[in-house]
RNA sequence: GGGCGCUUAGCUCAGGUGGUGAGAGCAGCUCGCUUACAACGAGCAGGUCGGCGGUUCGAGUCCGUCAGCGCCCA
């Protein structure tokens, strides 16, 4: 025990030990019902954690440390989300490359030193050699974070999405979903990143506000006369396939059922009924194109309308053959004309182009009225996105949505208002789910085709590897019966080009952390897992389709509670984000007030509530460590040799005093409602009852009993004091353990072998057999009176040891009484030289008057 | 436009199933070096619990409504 206690240096000498003791290591012997298992988000390997990560980490870590306390095995692996788009985009950037499939590999490829502008063209196969180059830094430096943070997880359990055992893992059971038809692949609109040339989900949409003008534009109607729609994309009227109109809109009524002429182009498209179509939008009528837009989409499926397709991948206009099959016209010569302007442009290009074209025609009506609107984004996107039509893997998952429902329903949500955000997301599905990207470093679609004579690819003919062949890239792999010289060949095959969105993967973190396929024997020990701590954000992604490869899979949960944690915000209560620059990076923190410190913060908040950076809150955590240390060298210096127990033996407690007895009752229910707490995942509630009380403790009951426990240990008095301290700071270390691993492990080192944090839970049978007696009501009374003493001394600006000549306590019967039995405590704390207690009527107030002693 | 959450002391937040004069920490102010702790301790002051209505003997706590903020989804 150092002379001054310090918790600089905690985090380097604790962190060292555990690892080499293999303290939080996994006891895979354990049953099932012996098992606290958590499935950890592997966080996107980017450069630096956030300070966000250290906030919910520490959150689910406190809760970790509590069940292996209770004498869980606590299974509790981390891996790094290392696979996807956000990977290839810091490789591009960092290095200063980009890939082009084109490319030939050069296996002496070295990058540049500085990052070139523009970027290199390299292969693919350089390109994800980089993307793994990278990453294994990157994770070294989140690992060295993760392991100051005193996070307790099992490091020998680590994993990475894009290792060998998550591709073999993600291939696997994507074979299996397609073997159980709830994979296939389908040529449909998708939503197209013109940019990252990339297909994307759903759940990768986000709305923006950007500018756009409304644009009224009149089509003929044939037979004279003419009616108008706006638009804020009159750049797509050649692809337009109908008009649309709320049933009840009596204003376009005799137009229904007909046919009207789109301007320029001379394409006759009917005039159809939807619910969709908003009367108080623009004219009351809209043009459908394919595609401008999700409505679009919906509009064209369920009016069962043509396809005229014109924006390409690449987001330009691409080819359209006015007067063949298709795409007919009145007047196919002035289509073809009008259309050569446009095509090949961008559609921003276009947009220009076809307005000057109107405008000469007469067909734009007035001017274009600038508006700002919400367009879909890809999340990580910089231009709207586009919707083309291509050859996508999708899960079904619209035909399960009311399982899905179930399911939300049974999973125990902390706070319980989450799940209206995963039922809302259910609820709005508006298609399958597509799990194909057009992008490089991904898990591969583990599978082949079958090219004809002509070199086309056979649609239903899959050339599948066997599962003792995963994890197979296709575009290096081959299938088969196949030679590489038959590779893109005619009769011969082509891989699969595509690479599986990153949560393809992602939703099988229980099953790649478990060992689903390779080792049945953890994996029953593991799964369904206790506990799965996420943010909010991602329940839509992250939580909706582990779900949904579970259900697929086992047809149950993949775990039973979900932990959402809130977001933080910067001190202004603004989101933090990187584009907005407040980005705190966890080690600065971390440096200045210390692990525990940041700790305190993190897990003084609760379960889903948003938080805001607070380095005040730190501070308070800080105080409240030094406080436990300082605490526990009074206690240790007191108390040793220890006298709870003495080489194994328990001595079982001395007679004890009313007012420690008081104080270790007072404890128990602490413990209780600690305890409650905890397994009520809320490890906010359980810090502050703890917190509340160690002040209490250290404030009242300690100055109380310090002269008793510098007395003679023979003295019963003091044996009972100094039995209470020991027992009940044992007591309170470990109630912390959980929050301040690292002050905790410290305190305990002073006085007990073996780690703290694989010491039992308190529990209230350590207390003594007499604790049933005690008053616990004693010890708030008598410091109710210190207190008053207290103010008195500070009010007269006294110093808190003036002697006091005489004090007088008055107050009802039953508190005069209780205060009696802890006098000379009462008396020694205070410097009472003469203590009168007088009873009072019942129902009195508590007065206290001193008569201090002249300076 | 729909859903969810939040609105309690200057700041950050607690306040199960409604019940004595509404709590904590920080900041502020006052006092104090007392043998665990002066990068500390003791104490004081500070709030019409967002507005309005309702249920009730009684509401920060339940219901309705309005406003502001945030998030999610259209």
């Amino acid at each position: 025990m150092p002379e001054k206690p310090s918790l600089d240096g905690l985090e380097a000498k604790w962190s060292v030990r555990w690892e080499r003791d293999g303290t939080y290591r996994f006891d895979r012997t354990r049953p099932r019902p012996e098992v606290f298992s958590i499935d950890t988000p592997p966080p996107t390997v980017s450069g630096s954690l956030h300070v966000g990560h250290v906030f919910s980490y520490t959150q689910t870590d406190a809760l970790a440390r509590f069940w292996r306390m209770r004498g869980k095995a606590v299974f509790y692996p981390i891996g790094w989300d290392d696979n996807g788009l956000a990977t290839e985009r810091r490789v591009q950037n960092f290095y200063g490359v980009r890939c082009d499939p084109g490319q030939p590999y050069d296996p002496d490829f070295e990058p540049p030193a500085v990052p070139p502008e523009p970027a290199v063209p390299i292969s693919r196969p350089n390109f994800v050699e980089l993307c793994y180059k990278l990453t294994a830094t990157d994770e070294q430096q989140f690992e060295s974070v993760m392991r100051r943070l005193g996070l307790s997880f099992d490091w020998t359990q680590h994993y990475t999405t894009i290792g060998a055992h998550s591709r073999r893992t993600s291939q696997w059971a994507f074979l299996r979903m397609l073997e159980r038809g709830e994979a296939y692949r389908h040529d449909s609109p998708t939503l197209w990143d013109v940019d990252l040339r990339t297909a994307v989900a759903q759940a990768e949409l986000e709305d923006r506000e950007i500018p756009g003008a409304y644009h009224r534009i009149r089509f003929a109607v044939p037979g004279g006369g003419a009616v108008e729609i706006e638009t804020t994309r009159p750049e797509l009227i050649p692809s337009c396939v109908a008009l649309v109109t709320h049933p009840s809109d009596e204003r376009y009524r005799g137009l229904v059922g007909t046919d009207v002429l789109t301007p320029l182009f001379g394409v006759r498209v009917p005039v159809r009924t939807h619910h969709l179509a908003d009367p108080a939008k623009g004219s009351g009528i809209a043009m459908v194109c394919t595609f401008g837009d999700t409505t679009d989409v919906l509009w064209w499926r369920e009016l069962s309308l043509p396809t005229r397709t014109l924006v390409q991948r690449d987001g330009r206009l691409g080819p359209a053959p006015f007067g063949e099959k298709g795409w007919e016209s009145e007047d196919a010569g002035r289509a073809r004309a009008a259309y050569e302007v446009l095509e090949g442009r961008t559609t921003k290009q276009a947009q220009a182009r076809i307005v000057q074209l109107l405008r000469g025609s007469g067909d734009l009506v007035g001017e274009p009225r600038p508006i700002t609107h919400p367009v879909k984004f890809y999340e990580r996107g910089e231009h709207p996105l586009e919707i083309v039509s291509s050859q996508q893997w999708y899960v079904r998952t619209m035909a399960m949505r009311e399982r899905l429902l179930a399911l939300g329903r049974h999973l125990e949500w902390h706070p319980e208002f989450m799940r209206a955000r995963y039922e809302a997301w259910v609820e709005g599905l508006t298609g399958d789910w597509n799990i194909s990207r057009q992008r490089f470093f991904g898990v591969p679609f583990p599978l082949w085709y079958r090219l004809d004579a002509d070199g086309e690819m056979i649609g239903g003919d899959l050339l599948l590897p066997r599962s003792d062949q995963l994890p197979v890239d296709p575009s290096t792999d081959l299938p088969a019966g196949f030679e590489e010289s038959q590779r893109n060949k005619p009769d011969g095959f082509t891989g699969d080009p595509d690479v599986m969105d990153t949560w393809a993967t992602s939703s099988l973190t229980p099953e790649i952390a478990g060992h689903w396929i390779d080792d049945e024997d953890l994996f029953s020990r593991v799964f369904p897992m206790d506990l799965r701590p996420q943010a909010h954000e991602i329940i839509r992604t992250w939580l909706f389709s582990t779900v949904v490869r579970s259900e697929l899979e086992f047809g149950c949960l993949p775990w039973r509670h979900a932990a959402i944690s809130g977001w933080i915000l910067d001190p202004d209560r603004k989101k933090m984000g990187k584009s907005k620059g407040n980005v705190v990076v966890p080690t600065e923190p971390l440096e200045r007030h210390g692990t525990d410190a940041v700790r305190y913060w993190a897990v003084s908040a609760r379960l889903g509530v948003d938080t805001a950076y607070d380095d005040q809150q730190m501070k308070v955590g800080r105080r409240l460590a030094i406080k436990l240390l300082n605490v526990t060298k009074f206690v240790v210096t007191r108390c040793a040799p220890c006298l709870t127990s003495r080489g194994g033996d328990d001595l079982g407690p001395p007679e004890l005093r009313a007012l420690d007895a008081s104080l270790l009752a007072c404890l128990a229910h602490v413990i209780e409602d600690a305890t409650e707490a905890f397994e009520h995942v809320d490890h906010a509630r359980c810090l502050e009852l703890c917190e509340a009380f160690f002040w209490s403790y250290c404030d009242d009951y300690i100055e109380l009993v310090k002269a008793r426990a510098y007395g003679d240990r023979a003295e019963p008095a003091t044996l009972s004091a100094l039995w209470a301290l020991e027992t009940s700071l044992g007591v309170l270390i470990r109630l912390f353990a959980p929050f301040l691993p690292f002050a905790a492990e410290e305190a305990w080192s002073w006085w007990h072998e073996g780690s703290i944090h694989i010491a039992s839970w308190p529990e209230v049978s350590e207390l003594g057999a007499e604790l049933p007696r005690a008053r616990h009501e004693l010890l708030p009374a008598v410091s109710a009176v210190l207190g008053d003493i207290r103010r008195m001394k500070s009010e007269q600006h006294r110093s808190l040891r003036a002697r006091v000549l005489r004090c007088s306590v008055s107050a009802p019967y039953d508190v005069i009484e209780l205060v009696s039995l802890a006098r000379d405590d009462l008396s020694a704390a205070a410097n009472i030289a003469a203590l009168e207690l007088v009873a009072a009527e019942p129902g009195s107030e508590l007065h206290v008057r001193i008569d201090l002693e002249r300076e």
